[in-house]
DNA sequence: CATGAATGAGGATTCATTCAT
DNA sequence: TATGAATGAATCCTCATTCAT
């Protein structure tokens, strides 16, 4: 006939036949297309089209949209948590892992946008995905008791001020570096400032940086 | 021949016929929608039920879902510029116009958690409908100019450091004040610690105000 | 989570699971919906209504409104040349060929109303949905090649005159015929005299067939 | 937002005040609107923001949609009669008067396309609006009269042959020449030939006006 | 495991028409 | 006579999801 084409699936569509493999393309061109367009604005069609296998499979699999999206904030999280935690940042000086955390965190949001938009997604929804999530194990930092000691340490040494609490230098850490990433339109459009831009990348890191240790010399 | 007549008004509806009122009306409900929903998520036909007037006006006056969006945006951003521009930082001494700016930058976006929201939308779709707004005019801010002179005063003066770039040092206020109300959830969900909830204003308000002052310190 | 769970099929709908019929099907109420109302005035719902499958199928299979009628007019004219194709003329002695196409042509369409209409909307709209068919091939016609060697092979035969042109012969015959179904309406308001009613079916003809004779007669 | 409108003018003050002039006007766009889009495609809207009065008149003046299209219908038939009446082919010799008609059909036809789409519409609409008139009269035709006038003429003076009937002769004459028009755009879609273009009408005028004349040649 | 057909319930948008002034 | 505001009822289209095989 003509002109009729019902998101059929590509015929030449190799049966894979391995489970995590199919699982994992469904999970990164879920996470793009969420990111990308928000939870309620992602398509479970485009993902089904951008992936290896079909429609079916990703109820077979995530059972729902919202499992799916539940799995990809999930893996991202994880992902998060493992790259922290091979910082190994309790062996070092304090104010060198200081420093070290601090540009980890802002390269991370950097290089992860997608991410960063995810959460942001996840902030609309005032985390009801999170939060229903069965395990939230992956999902926890330790990185407060981190920070802590490294301050408590710092103290010590004399190298950092007292009274500086932990939880509150780590969200500024991350407000900072989250910012850059999650703004950029906003403050472009306002201010023609692009802080996404990768020619702008050191200064903006190089500021920062300044600032919070500044923040807690003694 | 072909008659298709419409039937008496809705019971209760009141005839307005006050059409700012019923644009302010819609936009206000709208504003609460999108904040709420996000873009995709945010139903028109919502909108219109909670709104004295009907769906029908919503495209009378704002032509599409895009063009009421892009309405409340103009309208929020208009507001906050505003509400900058009330503050006359201009006399004051450099540091307590400083503090000032930081106070009322945190304070507006605690109490204005939908706008914030509503930026967080907006940046999830790349700031397509601000760039689109036919008048940016009303969301150009001046704040990065007053923020230069306040630095260069206090350096003259003696009470800031050299060295601090302007749009750096308000992009820090900015990221530190808007994450507060951003990242919430998330943040309460992996951290447990709730940045909105109205006991911990005041502690994050000083902790971040300490620290900016601490960064611009000689 | 926030599931939506479609309900039983429609009490009496029986799931074919036969996508040729079902789209047959379609095209077949569809072809009468525009034939009736025209492309703007045919309702989508409506053709779904009077179909075996749901709304939601026509979209499925066609796209739009758009691809549906776009559909349409492919069948119908490919259903034409199909007709045409079948008359096998070539062997025929040339004046006895000819007759026979301009009886072939009237009979086609007072018996095929309906196409006519479909011709009538299209041209309405200058034909750019038959312009913008991706597949223009099954419309065209190979019978001004055929009417050319027809009359040539009359004129060396001497039984028809030198000098009728092809295109003009054919369209002279297309549009005596053409006019009877497509202006049916018009002209018995104005003139009384119904060429569409089946009495005068053969004095009509007798007059068309006449007509064109003679015009081409040595 | 914008300001108030200004208040309701006072009566008799500077308008149009005339009538004729503004139904005219409303007339003239809507005849090209329902000739563009046909009935259920032409839009009220947007014949009203064409005019130079609002769309309040047009059901002022002309009740509904219905009562606008009939209004036109019965104008393009009204100004067809009345051209028809001003060719004064009664004195005329009658394979003169014959031919004279016959051109003059032809170039209504090509000039007046937006009438001949009109009439497409109406017989799309099986011709209700034009049975629907309260009179006809300034639609019904005394042509056919006329041609039966003139071939009896012809038969007499030996310039004609016997047996023509004069409806059938009109009829004909009527479907070559309103066929060059409308069907212009699936002809040329599927024959690319053009019988629209300017640089055929003489050339098609010409055909027709052979095939006429022969086909009732003696 | 896999797939193509199928679907109910919305979702945004448009239309002719009337009302208050 | 004139107009801007207002509207109910469609109208086209989309979405997440399930069924038969």
């Amino acid at each position: 006939m003509v002109a009729a084409k019902p998101r059929a699936q590509r015929p030449g569509a190799t049966r894979t036949n391995d489970p995590e493999r199919t699982k994992a393309d469904i999970l990164a061109v879920a996470s793009q297309e969420f990111a990308e367009s928000g939870y309620s604005g992602g398509r479970v069609d485009e993902i089904a089209e951008r992936t290896k296998t079909s429609k079916r499979m990703i109820y077979y699999y995530f059972g729902s949209k919202d499992g799916l999206y539940q799995a990809v904030l999930l893996e991202y999280y994880a992902k998060l948590r493992g790259a922290e935690a091979e910082l190994h940042l309790e062996g070092q000086p304090p104010l060198q892992a200081i420093q070290r955390l601090i540009e980890f965190t802002y390269d991370w949001h950097i290089t992860h946008a997608d991410g960063v938009r995810l959460v942001m997604v996840e902030n609309i929804h005032r985390a009801r995905h999170l939060s229903a999530l069965p395990s939230i194990e992956p999902v926890n930092s330790k990185v407060i008791q981190l920070v802590e000691s490294m301050l408590a340490r710092g103290v010590t040494e004399g190298v950092i001020r007292k009274g500086v609490n932990a939880l509150d230098f780590y969200l500024s850490i991350a407000a900072l570096c989250y910012f850059s990433v999650s703004n950029r339109y906003t403050i472009n459009a306002i201010f023609g400032y692009d802080m996404g831009a990768s020619e702008n990348f050191a200064a903006r890191r190089g500021a920062i940086l300044e600032m919070l240790l500044r923040s807690i010399a003694p």
